[in-house]
DNA sequence: AACACGGGGTG
DNA sequence: CACCCAGTGTT
């Protein structure tokens, strides 16, 4: 394990080097950016809390939307939560847009309204950690703060080939501490962005550009033929497989049943269909039952299908709709299956349609409505939902 | 120190 | 399909 007093120092004048060489690269090839028009604090944080693991071409369209909707500190202190997660729809870690509104109000309570100009006051709001500190004090307010992310971690490791895991929260003083050594008084804000920029296009994790890299005589691990040993990162953990059975229930007004999912937790508020977990082995023995049905394709309906055998989805229905009365669901068909691979979790769905008998006397969870698929654009619906959306509009354009 | 928290890209 | 990308908050 490498020790900061083992890290290669450079000399002043290789210091003085590489800002050259990394600001005039920049100047030549930075990327026009919307919130590079100016140095409006309140559009350097927006978008430096949607950058936080998300790429810049998916940020684009997101940024002008958000600053539409709240153009100022005050409007996002003051938004409606689904207005707000709908404005993060489909961006994910929506925790993020809870934290800025919180420090939006922060902000408007004891900071006159404004961001405020050092780091200590930035790291006191909710969302702003060392990171988003350091950027919108250096690209703001042209303070000499490091805001240390992967790609400044990636750029640093190979310059001086630093071995420490980049993944453990202990290295990153030690990439703070290079950066403060090497950048820019004069253009601090400059600096963070180009290495940022450099890491994003130039100095990528696989097949480095290193040709046409303006750092490409510094890179210590270049020197060593060793450049795609660093980062020096440890593996991640497993994911949980985790099965459902998806639930499209339509009334007779062609309404669906949704429900919106807990306070807190993954997808926190956000829009669903109701989704009846299930263990490996009753959701393999459904599936497998599935595919013979949809190779059938016959008259015969799910309802009589699942009913025959295992009876499972009619059970899911029957719990999701909070009933006991066997016939007030009539599965029509199955609609398909939707995976999806979150960082820790893969999410496995059969989705199943059903229509809606009886209705009169059915009574709703708390969290459940029925609504209009024309309603559908205003509600914020996480990716996995959105997938079985499409299944339902397949159907439906059938 | 370990875990929770989305979604996208490449090969 | 396996594998990569990772900041902040909570416990």
């Amino acid at each position: 394990m490498t020790t900061s007093k083992d890290i290669i120092e450079w000399t002043e004048e290789q210091k003085q080097e590489m800002r050259d060489k990394l600001l005039a690269w920049y100047d030549k090839e930075k990327r026009l950016l919307p919130w590079r028009e100016n140095k409006d604090p309140y559009r350097i944080w927006v978008s430096e809390i949607m950058l936080q693991q998300t790429q810049v071409v998916t940020v684009i369209p997101y940024f002008h939307r958000f600053m539409e909707w709240f153009p100022t500190i005050k409007d996002l202190a003051e938004a409606d939560e689904d207005k707000l997660l709908k404005a993060w729809e489909g961006l994910g870690y929506y925790s993020r847009v809870r934290n800025m509104q919180s420090a939006a109000q922060t902000m408007v309570e004891k900071f006159d309204g404004q961001m405020p100009n050092n780091v200590k006051d930035l790291l006191s709001l909710k969302g702003i950690g060392p990171y988003t500190a350091g950027a919108i004090a250096s690209i703001a307010f042209d303070l000499p703060e490091p805001a240390v992310d992967g790609n400044v971690m990636r750029v640093y490791s190979r310059l001086f080939c630093i071995e420490d895991d980049i993944a453990d929260p202990k290295s990153r003083k030690i990439f703070e501490q290079k950066v403060r050594e090497t950048i820019s008084h004069e253009r601090p804000g400059d600096f963070n962005q180009a290495l940022m920029d450099l890491g994003a296009t130039i100095c990528t994790p696989t097949s480095p550009k290193i040709e046409i890299d303006p750092l490409r005589d510094l890179y210590e691990a270049h020197k060593q033929n060793r450049l795609e040993e660093f980062p020096v990162k440890k593996k991640k953990v497993k994911t949980v497989h985790l099965y459902y059975l998806g639930l499209s229930i339509q009334n007779k007004k062609g309404e669906y049943l949704l429900e919106k999912r807990l306070a807190e937790g993954l997808l926190a508020n956000m829009w669903t269909f109701p989704l009846v977990e299930v263990d490996k082995k009753h959701y393999q023995e459904m599936e497998k039952e599935w595919l013979g049905y949809q190779e059938d394709q016959k008259e015969t309906t799910l309802f009589d299908f699942v009913a025959e055998d295992s009876g499972l989805m009619k059970g899911a229905f029957l719990e999701a709709l909070e009933t006991s009365q066997s016939d007030v669901v009539w599965l029509k068909q199955p609609l398909g299956d939707v995976k999806h691979v979150f960082s820790h979790r893969k999410w496995h769905i059969l989705l199943g349609n059903g229509f809606l008998k009886e209705e009169t006397e059915l009574m709703l969870k708390e969290n459940q409505s029925w609504v209009d698929p024309k309603d559908f654009p205003n509600l914020a619906f996480p990716k996995p939902q959105q997938k079985m959306i499409s299944l339902i509009e397949e159907l439906r354009n059938k």
